[in-house]
DNA sequence: TTTCATTGGTACAAGGCTATACCTTTGGCT
DNA sequence: AGCCAAAGGTATAGCCTTGTACCAATGAAA
């Protein structure tokens, strides 16, 4: 028999790895992760943890966000249902109503990292996996953004977002912040990149919001931003890169620290 | 009124752009792309446009694909039922049996481009996006890569991907640059880096075979996967992403030139 | 005060996907 | 020659998801 790529023949040996890994395991992962309830409620979930819709903001009317999403009403108001019950949204009915986010109440705001380490043993190996990730889409779309980036309008963007974190305070950083990076992943030039940031950001917001945010952490974060702003702008993608990693490392250790 | 973010007052003016694009873009995108039977088709392409299932070779048994994909079997059945009718697999029944990988017809063997254009057209706007998408990902594995690689066994698989690149004749070439470009992928550390990997090269694939693979751009391709492996394995993370952009941008100039 | 556009709430039928169980074919092995 | 394990083929009941149509509430504007 001469095909026989995937052949288990008669009976392998079950507990010696075959030395190389699955070579299909890139590509046969779960066609599906959950069922498209679970996944709009991450969805909907995703906007709120990315800032992109604020409390006491509403989201988009339900006819609009499903058709966005690409789901049906039913099942975007099965999602809207439980987060409504788990109390992160406020849903009024009529017209100039709508689904109102909520302040998810903390249960323990102190910053012992408890909830932090229940969140990360949630995610598994997957933690590494996110920051590794995220470092690969940032970083790369940092150098991308500074090679493109030319337009008047896109430097206004990106100004703006500076300056929005700038001013921002404590309660508000956390979003002016994803909102910059956002802002880079977007204008690096690949929906691909932007997309799959939002994905990971929102699993490290997830993380961040468990742990105090400090003003000098904030400031350090703040000068980085500004040079990153300088070298996208200034078409230095040498300089873009550095600066987006050293960036990254900083939070990085922070929430490894937290872990440890 | 104090909530509004994605509020579309009374009426906008359909036409001007909302200067600064739509926020939420980046989160809400569809859920699902397509039904789970055109998904799982989608995927299974995959497979043997990346190599590594090749022609002859065989997929692993229904049950256990549909396991692995998180797919009911009878999905995956009409699956593989679409690509025997296509005359891409060919299924035999009984023990020793399984669904065969079969070599694609090419109704044009030419290399004028006529069908690189229609598939590219098939793409759009995502080719620009494909080809960013890929640079960041690869360009980002490798460096990642160079930083970590330590493993006696990693480095095996590196230079045995190397080696096997290599030997290939033309008809190989393409499959084992593949699984070198793979390995990198997954040796990134990064599951996600992987699995974006291959779907965005499965993509990258799918135009590559409608041009002619020419010795020289083969050998020169083979220099620098000698010196990329080099790079990584000598854990020279800066050199290795510049090898490995440069790689990336004979391969995008190439199809770049045959669509203009 | 009345109107009415907008937004959430409900109902129902059709189609897609899954889980499970069982049948059929094939070819190496005894 | 017959056995039988592994692989594809088939059938059915039930849940999930969708599309469509219509109802109910709300509050700004006339």
């Amino acid at each position: 028999m001469s095909g026989t790529a995937a052949g288990t023949r008669p009976a392998r040996p079950a507990g010696a790895a075959p030395a190389g890994a699955d070579p299909l395991a890139a590509a046969l992962r779960p066609v599906r992760s959950g069922n498209t309830f679970e996944e709009t409620v991450q969805r909907v979930l995703q906007l709120i943890r990315l800032g992109l819709v604020r409390e006491g903001e509403r989201l988009p009317p339900e006819r609009e966000l499903a058709e966005r999403l690409q789901v049906s009403r039913v099942t975007l108001r099965e999602a809207l249902k439980v987060l409504q019950d788990a109390g992160r949204l406020e849903i009024r009915r009529g017209r100039y109503g709508g689904a109102f986010v909520r302040q998810a109440e903390q249960d323990a705001p102190s910053g012992d990292g408890a909830e932090l380490r229940r969140r990360a043993e949630l995610l598994g190996d997957r933690l590494e996996d996110t920051l590794l990730f995220r470092e690969v889409l940032e970083v790369g779309a940092a150098e991308l953004c500074a090679v493109r980036d030319t337009g008047g309008e896109e430097e206004r963007r990106l100004r703006d977002c500076l300056a929005a974190t700038a001013a921002a305070g404590l309660a508000d950083y956390r979003s002016q912040d994803t909102r910059l990076h956002l802002a880079i992943a977007e204008l690096s030039g690949s929906v691909s990149v932007a997309a799959q940031y939002a994905a990971v950001r929102s699993t490290v917001n997830e993380l961040l919001d468990c742990i105090p945010l400090l003003p000098p952490n904030l400031e350090h974060s703040e000068r980085q931003h500004t040079e990153l702003v300088a070298a996208i702008l200034g078409g230095e993608p040498d300089r873009a890169r550095a600066v987006m990693r050293e960036h990254l490392a900083g939070t990085a250790a922070l929430l490894r620290g937290f872990l440890a």
